[in-house]
RNA sequence: GGGCUUGUAACUCAGUGGUAGAGUAUCUGCCUUUUAAGCAGAGAGUCGAUGGUUCGAAUCCAUCCAGGCUCACCA
């Protein structure tokens, strides 16, 4: 027999005795009076009243001896040492003590005190099983050693930790904060737009057609209506449709879904969040994301400046707007301004970018900004002013038709948001879409749809608007200084195991 | 998709051609203030999978599977 099989023999051993003692492993109803964190903020008091406390967690580390025993106690709130003797429990408890196993969640009373070694512990006047595990959990230790904690065996293996999330959560503390800091920030985010008077919506994801981003789409299937369905690759042209019904200020958090590779910054299904805002910009919007994005660090960090490695990024206000062909010419000395294919193909050339043929002058810009700027953009920056070719939901630049008011935003090298001056002309729409339509029958699977609904919602009309769209997981990551995706998602896609 | 790299007990890892190892966990025994408890003992493995080379493969080769780093692709 395999060793995992026996350690589970063992365990399904310890649950029959249980019963055979008439002792219900699962039972219905359980006792709390205190959460461990209560006992441990104010120990010397309950160490003096030596009031009767019971507390509830799963049991961590087991040190029996004998006729005495300690072991660890953890609920969500901490951890806590118990003591447990045979002369203070009785028989009968003790015996039930004896088949606890690590990882049973249990329940016990008792008083507080400290042990010779000086460790604030609950000694157990009752024990009670609340749910007896039936797996073993891997097993971390930790010890102390000048005053920092030091791990043993820790629950490293990073497959592992994504695959079975709940025993990350379980033994790896700090996972935890990561999506506490999460949820913290998404709360900062609705606080901060609420106050703005954005209104929050949810719009559709199961959509008959998608549109709002160069994405290939997940195809699904609907069986009454027969058609087949797409999840959405972004949530813009619903909301568009919102400002068109006179909501004037709007947002939503939600999941995209995009069919396309996965690694350490992309997943297929990530949240976003968009919001519109009618009678505006894109300036509107760079000035409401700078102030978000200090917002949360205010708020939930206490500061205005993220330390990475060497480099300290400051989210002081105002953060730079530059504008993309500005931000070329600066890095590489090339002006690409007069967007002349040849000028720009040669450039490309010169640099070993490669050059796809039915790339215009717009796409082979975004190419060299992506090649020699995007990564020396450590502190926030707006790039600004997008090609056209490539922005066909932005509007036109005035005095300029090769450029768009379009901007993403840049931290660490790392692109962060897109927004734009919402294009509003169902004309100039209708040709942009079409022209994506024709790039998609020369083979391009990422361009856009005709959303033939979406275009007459724009022919009824309407207002100027500002969009912006920030990728949150991404933002998480920022924060939260980790440089996997993965890190910032509770389940993140795998692939199967085999 | 390319390059590099990892996969050995439940967990963390040694083991580079000659009988599968350690610590933790589990079990047994001793132990009434331990804390990575300790001491003594025991059980536990398709060495990611499949082929191949070899008298002999965890080890060498090939292919595949699943990770990681990185480059490419990708709003």
């Amino acid at each position: 027999m395999d060793n995992i099989k026996q350690v589970i023999g063992v365990k399904k051993q310890k649950l029959k005795k249980l019963q055979d003692l008439k002792i219900n492993p699962y039972p219905n109803r359980c006792k709390r009076t205190h959460k461990i964190i209560q006992l441990l903020s104010k120990k010397e008091e309950y160490i003096k009243n030596e009031e009767v406390v019971t507390i509830t967690g799963r049991l961590g580390a087991m040190r029996r001896m004998g006729k005495v025993g300690f072991g660890n106690i953890s609920d969500e709130s901490g951890r806590i040492q118990i003591f447990v003797k045979k002369d203070q429990v009785g028989e009968e408890n003790y015996k039930i003590f004896k088949l606890f196993d690590l990882g049973d969640f249990v329940q016990i009373e008792g008083n507080c005190f400290n042990t010779n070694r000086g460790e604030f512990s609950l000694r157990a006047h009752r024990v009670k099983i609340l749910s007896k595990s039936l797996l073993p959990l891997p097993t971390v230790k930790e010890k102390v050693v000048d005053g920092k904690k030091k791990r043993f065996d820790e629950f490293s293996d990073i497959e592992l930790r994504y695959r079975k999330r709940y025993l990350d959560l379980l033994l790896n503390p700090e996972v935890k904060e990561i999506f506490q800091i999460r949820a913290k920030i998404l709360q900062k985010i609705r606080e901060f737009l609420n106050s703005k008077d954005f209104m929050e919506v949810e719009t559709p994801i199961l959509q008959p057609l998608y549109g709002g981003a160069n994405a290939r789409p997940f195809v699904t299937h609907h069986n009454t209506l027969d058609i087949d369905l797409y999840m959405r690759i972004a949530l813009e042209l619903y909301h568009k449709r919102l400002i068109v019904g006179g909501i004037e200020r709007i947002f939503e958090i939600g999941k995209n879904f995009r069919n396309e590779g996965m690694d350490r910054s992309h997943n297929p299904e990530f949240t976003m969040l968009e919001l519109y805002q009618a009678y505006a910009d894109y300036n509107d919007m760079m000035d409401i994301t700078e102030e978000m994005i200090l917002y949360i660090a205010k708020e939930v960090f206490k500061t205005d400046k993220l330390p990475f490695g060497d480099k300290i990024i400051s989210l002081k206000k105002p953060w730079r707007r530059a504008s993309m062909i500005e931000l070329i010419k600066e890095e590489t000395g090339f002006d690409a301004s007069n967007f002349d294919l040849e000028k720009i193909k040669s450039f490309c050339e010169k640099h070993e970018l490669e050059v796809d043929e039915k790339s215009g002058p717009g796409k082979l810009i975004e190419e060299i900004f992506e090649a020699f700027v995007e990564d020396e953009l450590i502190q926030p920056t707006f790039v600004t002013d997008f090609p056209k070719e490539i922005s066909p939901l932005a509007k036109e630049k005035p005095g300029n038709s090769d450029l768009t008011e379009r901007f993403e935003l840049f931290i660490n090298g790392n692109e962060y948001g897109n927004a734009f001056t919402e294009l509003n002309d169902p004309v100039d729409q209708r040709e942009r879409l079409e022209a994506q339509s024709k790039l998609r029958e020369m083979g391009d699977v990422e361009a856009n749809v005709v959303d033939e609904d979406f275009l007459e919602a724009m022919e009824y009309g309407m207002p100027p608007t500002g969009g912006l769209g920030l990728g949150i997981d991404r933002l998480i990551m920022l924060f939260t200084k980790k440089s996997s995706i993965k890190e910032v998602i509770l389940f993140p896609q795998m692939k199967p195991e085999e």
